[in-house]
RNA sequence: GGCAGGGUAGCUCAGUUGGUUAGAGCACAGGACUCAUAAGCCUGGGGUCACGAGUUCAAAUCUCGUCCCUGCUACCA
């Protein structure tokens, strides 16, 4: 009964971007779902803000490193606030709570730990060992981050990942430990079956000081990506709080298709090194590009989520991010496509049914909605996208109805009846439209929550309330913001 | 190189176990209407379903081959 999603805790070495915001989008739809179906739920996200690379950005622009966290992490509190989400939890991997906890775990994987020595080629970048093969092919130099590899020989605590391998594949393959989408499941299948490798865990000290100290340990610190997946325990409270007996296992954990790996592979193997069960679910969502291009700096096209917010307003982002990123696969954003969807699909197909029908109500009725019978409309479609995190399909469904509705509108013609003057058939149908865009906003209402709380207002007292303005005005030309971002970056 | 998934209307895609003239949205063209945000509704044009062969009464759908695209993974015995 109890739900808890999560999402991935960005890292606070950059500004939040739009893929930033399509994962906080996503996991908000879940959390709402989840409540509308009056479950209890957890909904976290957070800031994972150790590391050397974390270090080294403070150090740039002159700044102390917790100051310089404490910072970045605001911007991504800032995001989820901007986009209307609804997490009950904030999450930082500095937070002495996620610190003292993240040492409580480790000592109770001591028995999968042990030390040893790694030798191999590392990128700064990456704060990653990369294997032989793959810096063969990358001729020493890492294509992410442009800096050559370094050798490295150092001590390190080990977990042994390799054990849970076969506990793992049994997890995946029986779906216990479900994976979306199944072109996702298959890759991680593939690399699990391949073999997993005991994985380092920790950095010498010395190396690395912005990090939770290893407990027992005084020269080591626990690699940044080891800890920050424990946030997952941690938020809830880990190991004797309410909330994690009550919560544990995740229902959903909503994370981007690079980091899979962590998720599918390394996450599962400590927790079951704790003895604990899988998440239910692993929803794996793909990348953004803008026209087409992959966003980076380089090309200057990289779109501040605000910016979007400022331009259309935050339905208007969270509707594109839903309904035209494919939910299974990549998608591209541009000016021009969100333009298009929010003139023709919110302004004229939803926010005109509704203008359009409050305005007769209003003229033909004085305001008053009479009585109806709830639309039969099946839902199943709909809910079962939820369920399998199909984003686009479940709007897609609710298209299917305003689009319905605005058929029905055209064929029964309320003004004709109006003027024929049969006032109870007219009533009829004014409060058929009514119990449909109720409706609509009922499935609306974890996707686009303003908005179904908007023709929830407008509609749910019997008597037509107006709102000020229209729920999607027209916009006739795209904003500045497009020009800029569409030009061509130096 | 291996594994996986793709190549369907100008664009983005849907097409269940092979079965009637291959679908939707956008874009485009035309029409009837007027309650509404010059919105909505109706109609239409447009596809050798990557290419070649095969199985079948029948293939977008199955088999084999070829060419492209994407992702993961790999030259260690």
């Amino acid at each position: 009964m109890n739900y808890f999603v999560t999402t991935s805790i960005p890292y606070v070495n950059g500004p939040p971007h739009i893929g930033h915001a399509l994962e906080f989008i996503m996991a908000d739809v879940l959390a709402r779902a989840a409540r509308a179906e009056k479950k209890p739920v957890i909904f976290s996200t957070g800031t994972d803000e150790h590391g050397g690379k974390i270090a080294d950005k403070a150090a740039e622009v002159g700044k102390d490193v917790k100051i310089f966290a404490d910072e970045m992490s605001q911007q991504f509190r800032g995001l989820a606030k901007a986009l209307n989400i609804s997490n009950d939890r904030f999450i930082r991997t500095t937070d002495a709570g996620h610190e003292q906890r993240a040492q409580i775990i480790w000592k109770n994987l001591a028995k999968d730990i042990y030390k040893g020595t790694y030798v191999g080629l590392y990128c700064t970048g990456c704060e990653a060992f990369v294997t032989e093969p793959v810096a063969k092919e990358n001729k020493g130099t890492c294509p992410h981050h442009q800096k050559p590899y370094e050798k490295l020989e150092e001590e390190n605590y080990f977990f042994k990942l390799s054990v849970y391998a076969p506990e793992i594949l049994k997890a995946i393959e029986s779906g216990s430990f479900e994976i979306l989408p199944q072109s996702r499941k298959h890759e991680i299948l593939h690399v699990i079956k391949s073999g997993l490798e005991d994985i380092s865990i920790s950095r010498p000290k010395e190396k690395l000081t912005w990090g939770i100290a290893v407990p027992g340990d005084e020269n080591q610190v626990m690699y940044v990506w080891f800890e920050a997946l424990m946030n997952y325990l941690t938020v809830l409270g880990y190991p004797e709080h309410d909330d994690y007996l009550k919560f544990w296992p995740a229902n959903v954990q909503v994370v981007g298709k690079d980091i899979l790996r962590f998720h599918a592979a390394i996450w599962p193997g400590m927790l079951l090194g704790l003895g604990l069960p899988l998440p239910k679910k692993l929803y794996v969502h793909g990348f953004i590009t803008v026209n087409n291009q992959k966003m980076s700096k380089s090309l200057g096209n990289v779109i501040p989520p605000q910016d979007i917010i400022n331009a259309y307003g935050v339905d208007a982002m969270r509707y594109y991010f839903l309904r035209h990123i494919p939910a299974y696969d990549d998608g591209d954003f541009s000016w021009a496509k969100l333009h298009a969807a929010y003139n023709n699909e919110l302004a004229n197909e939803l926010g005109n049914c509704v203008q359009r029908t409050a305005a007769m109500i209003v003229s033909y009725q004085k305001g008053i909605i009479g009585d109806s019978p709830p639309p039969e409309h099946d839902i199943a479609a709909y809910s079962e996208a939820l369920e399998h995190c199909r984003f686009d399909r479940a709007l897609d469904e609710v298209w299917d109805q305003v689009r319905g509705l605005n058929q029905y509108i055209d064929e029964q013609k309320p003004w004709e009846i109006n003027k024929q003057g049969d006032s109870e058939h007219l009533r009829e149908v004014l409060a058929y439209q009514v119990s449909c865009l109720l409706q609509i906003a009922e499935l609306l209402a974890p996707l686009l929550p303003e908005t179904a709380t908007k023709i929830q207002y407008i509609f749910g007292e019997g008597v037509v309330r107006p709102i000020e303005g229209t729920l999607f005005p027209r916009k006739e030309h795209t904003p500045d913001a497009a020009n800029v971002s569409e030009a061509p970056g130096k």
